[in-house]
DNA sequence: TGCTGTTATTTATACGACAAATAAGGGAAG
DNA sequence: CTTCCCTTATTTGTCGTATAAATAACAGCA
């Protein structure tokens, strides 16, 4: 019998806000890790006895996964795995799970791309249906990260807010459910462009993307946020899938 | 006290494989449909009481919609429901609650203008990533939706069929979430398109794609896809919102 | 060999009890 | 009369046990 088994998952405290959280949190990080990719995926009992609760917190916790698409069960087959394409990647505790699990160059582009798609758009919805709050919000952001130039304010923070803005602003409340994608793309995503290039967010071309914004003219936010994600997604090296990852 | 309190909110047998997706079903249709934006949502034991069920079945059933953002419980203040920006909308369930919940044409083309920025980068992926076994799917749908003109096959499957391989061409599987998204847009926008002009999809644009995809060319297959779903945004009036539905 | 009935395993459901958190109300002190 | 604190009641959280339903695996029979 394999010793790996009976391994605690997490090592330290169960993390949450309560042991059924805990629970979710613990099996969820597990599937995407791939935990049980070999071994069969563990039964009610079974989980129960080993992180030490009662069956009703597994059970709703499994029920949880189910409900994101991680799993499925059934009577004496058992819970299973669902294959990765059946997973609601835009959950967010999806996103986090998957983003700790490997953050690879492959993920960053796959990001990036749906960046260079949904962006663009938003920017261009913007400019027809933003409203006075909105170009607020976007024009403070834009403010925050010149002030994050000259030091005096943190330049991601405020990168992350014009963008969230600007998916506000679409009015549309499909595009508003990127605005957690975009931020952890955002956050990473910057974090690895620095590495490679010391050069960071480049504010005049935010600025253009908000002018045609309030100038209300879609095709010109379009091309400046296409520009700006397009520089992206060029910087970490759109082409073919890196075979050495 | 209110009367509609205690009404049931589903006539007839419960749906789903057992009574908790049941109640999950109910209870999301429920608040998607906003029974509890005047009245608070009820705690564990009026919910388990009102629809004969146990707590255990009520508990897992909420602990569902938590899963999908609908909503948030805390001990004393009750279960409470979230704003509808917290919720997940691309969760399956979600969606197709919200589509029998009221099906307006704002709905739509909120729909479409997704659809105007996944669509087109998803068939210059394709264009570029594309295997040989995904350009068969594409021209396999192309080829059904000939066969329809004809009245051999389903012109509407053959349109899904179509759009959905395109997605999966891309090999990004952040695009593949929008399967779902895009099968239920198409199948109530071409139920609407076809009610306003007696036309069906257009088989030469569609033609035009597969075209661009196979001779890997992305930003033809990109213009191409853009002309499709332009089409249909400017069928269904794409402009101010309509302020009087 | 092929069909059929039995058995064992696992999820599904129900019930009861107690713990934990906290909102609301009441009472004491100033 | 106001403010603060303590009590109390309500609701979710957790546990344990028991039983039902579904079904995969197996054994036995024709």
């Amino acid at each position: 019998m394999d010793v790996t088994e009976f391994e605690p998952l997490a090592p330290g405290p169960a993390q949450g806000r309560n042991l059924t959280h805990g629970m979710l949190d613990t099996l969820g990080r597990a599937i995407v890790t791939g935990r049980y990719e070999t071994r069969p995926f563990p039964t009610e009992a079974e989980i129960a006895k080993t992180h030490g609760v009662s069956r009703s917190v597994t059970r709703e916790a499994v029920k949880m996964l189910t409900a994101k698409g991680l799993v499925s069960a059934r009577p004496r087959q058992g819970t299973v795995v669902q294959p990765a394409s059946a997973w609601n990647l835009f959950d967010t505790d999806v996103l986090r799970w998957t983003l700790e699990r490997k953050f690879s160059v492959d993920l960053l582009r796959h990001f990036n791309q749906l960046r260079v798609a949904i962006e663009p758009e938003a920017a261009a919805l913007a400019a027809r249906f933003g409203d006075a709050d909105d170009i607020r919000a976007i024009r403070h952001g834009l403010e925050q990260m010149e002030a994050g130039e000259a030091g005096l304010a943190d330049p991601l923070d405020a990168d992350i807010a014009f963008h969230v803005a600007i998916l506000r602003a679409s009015k549309n409340p499909f595009y508003a459910q990127f605005q957690s994608v975009v931020s952890t793309a955002l956050r990473t995503s910057i974090r690895f462009t620095n590495r490679i290039k010391g050069r960071s967010a480049n504010v005049a071309d935010h600025a253009a993307v908000a002018d045609a914004i309030m100038a209300r003219d879609p095709s010109a936010a379009r091309t400046a946020m296409t520009r700006i994600i397009g520089d992206v997604l060029t910087l970490i090296g759109d082409g073919e899938p890196s075979s050495t990852d």
